[in-house]
DNA sequence: CAGCACTATCGAACCGGTTCGACAACGCTC
DNA sequence: GAGCGTTGTCGAACCGGTTCGATAGTGCTG
């Protein structure tokens, strides 16, 4: 069924059918009402690649998200759900994009062949050739994560750097003294991800303004890698009494290792980072941590792109989130002496 | 740039540019070198709105997924990476479809405006009126889960009913009398979903079998539903030493539930039941569990998918994956008279 | 009732590709 | 050297919509 044979039917012209359907023109109530009808009858829908290609929109976004190779955490699946549900309230569809190992050419499908009207882009460096090359298009896309020149691009992104901050001054509140890092995977800090060094950044000055004694780790996206990550720290220096951890994958891993050492969370060994709230819920104890706004952030990088697409000359914008830390059970007063009875 | 445009600059018909980059007919060897030639310097790209109006494809595939409501599992968020990238593989691109409240409307979209070429659909129930309305129109989709009346349609499913069989014969087999069952929330078991239905029937009939006494659960997918959940589970029978769980996002919940108890897992009381892999290893001590290979199911999900696409008149094909019990850390021999002891 | 504005509809052109019949140029056979 | 098949290219039609200038019909004004 296509926009003639409705036209057929009703006994009108193709136009009067696609001007019915707009609303662009006036068309009177009688022809519409008998448009309708047949419509309704055939259930007729117009096809999108044809409007696609006569109007030059596609009402679809593009979500570039990371390849299955570095594993998911669940803070991104918060984000896709999200990503989704706003788009679909905006009139938009998603088309996934794995900016995998051939990122060129899931990236020359999306944009070059003129599949979506702009882009997502998930998992930011802070030398980021995809946004630069996407700005220099003039491509509507927003950033999720801000490069370290953010000036003149679209982007929502959390302030790492506050947040891994604020898990220091928690910590060194609370007392402690000997405080170590969980990073994400190394390959992903040498490879410049924003999440990654910003957080780096903003846990090893806050930890020098308090005079803490600060050890920093690298740990791979998954609970095993996260369990040898703990045995090291504690090897490393076993008056440790406190972690940070950006390390979503890996922090179950991290609590095996505490319990194995026979260190008691939150007795002996505090724990914090920056985590999605409902994964944050999961371990027990529950997390003491800056929950990470996945939800919020899906809807404010589509309602922006979605600003962008309809206004291509708008002045950019950004949100920069910093949600403040909520206080569950896996953190408490830092004895300077640890216990270290082994069970 | 379009082909008109290539077409004027190699000095040759539109035609011909086509039949260069399609191969479908002979092109001589010098019209094509002059014809690449200019498309590399342009960095041209065919249109896909225009390429699929001419002939009729998008080379996209639909992934219904379930609304953000429900919350997402690790096993659905593994699920949706290996379908893109098995997607990839075969040069198509997935768009995402919430089948939500108004799942009718984003359902139209991608079949009535002709958005994809199949569809996948996630969260199957016994009787499934998507299933049943995609079957009768013919479009080519593959469902993960199988309904009542599978036959004729294409589909990937998990055997729930001899995996949760399996965790009942193991943990008789370790001499556990006493067994809880906990589901999914009961709306989605009301609402027929086929795995908590299977599920709970293998658990069922294999615990009669074995003459257990078990109660059955259902439970919200969260932590805190967990937590409530197993507290539920020893106020009405304190002498329960085991479960089989459907619900990873409970799993946290369960184990935090059974610590509050002060019950040692699993020298007081044993867990298993159906989780992804990767999570299963995320809790302490690490779940014994048949792991629900997500990727597995993503990879057969498209290929079946692509096949249907390929040939519309392939008799239906389908794929029922049965994982084997990987054996971790949850479960132990029952004693039948557990330790009661409180912390 | 001529002139005008306004409304409703039509037809043609266009978006950017693909497909296919027509045809020219060529080499081969008999 | 007439007849034939092959190869390479072109032009026109088509996919299913949207847009816009042209035009017919209507009611109003002066």
């Amino acid at each position: 069924m296509n926009i003639g044979e409705i036209a057929r039917r009703a006994g009108v012209s193709r136009s009067t059918v696609s001007v019915a359907l707009s609303g662009k023109r006036p068309v009177s109530e009688e022809t519409r009402r008998k448009i309708q009808r047949v419509i309704d009858e055939l259930g007729y829908r117009p096809n999108a690649s044809a409007r696609a290609l006569a109007n030059g929109r596609t009402n679809t976004i593009g979500l570039v998200f990371p390849p299955a190779g570095n594993h998911y955490t669940g803070m991104q699946l918060d984000f896709i759900g999200s990503v989704v549900e706003a788009a679909a309230a905006h009139d938009y569809d998603v088309l996934l994009s794995p900016s995998g190992v051939d990122s060129d050419r899931s990236f020359q499908r999306m944009l070059g062949e003129r599949r979506v009207d702009g882009a997502i882009l998930m998992e930011i460096r802070l030398e980021d050739d995809r946004v630069d090359h996407l700005a220099a298009l003039g491509f509507p896309s927003v950033a999720i994560g801000r490069t370290a020149h953010p000036e003149g691009t679209w982007w929502v992104g959390l302030d790492h750097t506050a947040l891994a901050a604020a898990c220091v001054h928690h910590l060194a509140d609370l007392g402690h003294r000997r405080v170590a890092f969980v990073n994400r995977p190394e390959q992903l800090l040498r490879a410049g991800y924003e999440s990654a060094h910003r957080g780096l950044d903003g846990f090893t000055k806050a930890a020098a303004e308090r005079g803490l004694t600060v050890r920093t780790y690298c740990c791979g996206d998954d609970a095993a890698s996260g369990q040898a990550c703990l045995e090291q720290i504690l090897l490393d220096d076993p008056a440790t009494t406190a972690l940070v951890t950006l390390n979503e994958a890996a922090l179950g891993g991290l609590y095996r290792g505490l319990a194995q050492a026979g260190r008691h969370v939150p007795r002996d060994f505090s724990v914090t980072g920056v985590v999605a709230g409902r994964w944050a819920e999961t371990v027990t104890p529950q997390l003491t941590a800056a929950d990470v706004p996945a939800e919020e952030m899906g809807r404010h990088a589509v309602d922006l792109l979605v600003e962008r697409i309809d206004q291509p000359d708008a002045p950019p914008r950004h949100h920069l989130l910093a949600p403040p830390i909520s206080l569950r059970a896996s953190t408490g007063p830092g004895t300077g002496t640890p216990s270290t009875e082994t069970r």
